[in-house]
DNA sequence: CGTTGAAAAGGACATATGTCCCAAATAAAA
DNA sequence: TTTTATTTGGGACATATGTCCTTTTCAACG
């Protein structure tokens, strides 16, 4: 984590997310601008929530760690954001590990301060119900998607999801956190790539993927798309 | 749903859950007490929002139908809850049906004047926060359990939250509801609870279900107990 | 008291998914 | 280039779970 001493790119990244009113003016002093790498841990499950995080660049992954040494990945977001809202509210310790995938940038607050400065600042507050109502309706389709469906429709819909016509390729790196993300082993993604392969959905390269025919990844998502 | 008219029993039941500031006084001519009988639906998948309310007494059923015809049981609620929230911060239709379980009362108030009056009132705000940010980790934990563990955890870990000392029978019309909350199969429960019966853990009958060994079935649970 | 029908439980089988381990492919080192 | 290590993919098998249908149980009714 290296902070950014530099107020006025701060004030931009406030303006194209417009949050000019979100945070008043007092709690300015308070405010910083971070940038995280890839790989490096915005915060980690168990620990102390000291700064709630807004993300205003680049692309984390939520995950969480089971007591057997399973990860699962609950997540990729992209801005606009907030890392550590929940457990503001709720007073407790990181529910989840964060980690950077891209180079990050994110604007934090000590906890403490916010609660001083932002608690009653009707626009703060509404801007958190509306982050964290989107969250509870993105995580509760996401849990109705898993119950309902298996893994191919999820696979099919996660494929969807991540390409575009522009970017067909997936990475492997990317597959495994597509794995952990759907909620199966590796193995039997892998098994489900090959019929999907076999399909003429997909192409399959050592190491990589490449979607070829996303109307029949479509049919086979049940016209779902992951978490959209 | 019949609406009770009875402003002191309204002011009591917000007293009861210390509400007290939570609503500015503007609002209250646009408060009303409803009950709603068991079965009775609350709200319906799909229907335009018109009330948002407050679940202060007895116990609702959270539910979605599938395409295909499937039911999934998403969550039991009981005081304090909001009913509407998510999808009056979002501005969206209902999102799930709810069900009343048990005679339930509910403050009611329309979405419209909810904006109207509350918008700016912080301890509203807070309060909203408070139930969405726990509804979110609820939420947050079930899927992972449910990504994370199979049917015999999650069954055992829901016959732990269900029962207790005292309570230790459950009837069959709550282990259909079991079955769709846990999201499995009738015929599969049926075959796990045979086998917890064959642990001694529990004692089946037909049509209903005692919980003999609590330490069994929790063992059996990985420790964890459901949605608590 | 037998008859019939509904609700609940269970059998048989098919399929989905996980685990373990080996083989193929590639990269790294010698 | 050969050898070795590492990563990726896949085979074989075990287990978990779903679907369909039959059996059992119980209760209402004639």
């Amino acid at each position: 984590m290296k902070e950014l001493a530099d107020r006025d790119q701060l004030n931009a990244y406030v303006r194209a997310h417009q949050m000019e009113d979100v945070f008043p003016k007092s709690l300015a002093p308070y405010l910083s601008l971070y940038l995280f790498e890839p790989g490096e841990w915005i915060c980690v499950q168990g620990q102390a929530l000291e700064y709630v995080y807004v993300l205003v660049k680049g692309k984390v992954k939520v995950y969480t760690n089971s007591a057997e040494g399973k990860t699962l990945i609950l997540s990729f977001k992209t801005p606009p954001e907030v890392i550590g809202d929940i457990e503001y509210i709720e007073e407790t310790d990181i529910i989840n590990t964060v980690e950077a995938v891209s180079p990050v940038v994110m604007i934090g607050v000590h906890h403490t301060r916010l609660k001083q400065h932002a608690d009653e600042h009707p626009p703060f507050l509404r801007f958190m119900l509306n982050i964290i109502a989107r969250k509870f309706y993105v995580k509760s389709t996401s849990l109705s998607f898993h119950l309902m469906h298996s893994v191919d429709v999820r696979l099919a819909s996660y494929l969807l999801s991540v390409s575009s016509e522009e970017r067909k390729t997936l990475s492997t790196a990317s597959l495994k956190d597509a794995a952990n993300l759907i909620g199966t082993s590796y193995r039997h993604m892998n098994r489900v790539l090959q019929s999907f392969s076999e399909n003429g959905w997909i192409e399959r390269k050592r190491g990589s993927v490449v979607v070829k025919d996303r109307e029949g990844l479509y049919e086979a998502s049940g016209q779902s798309i992951y978490e959209k």
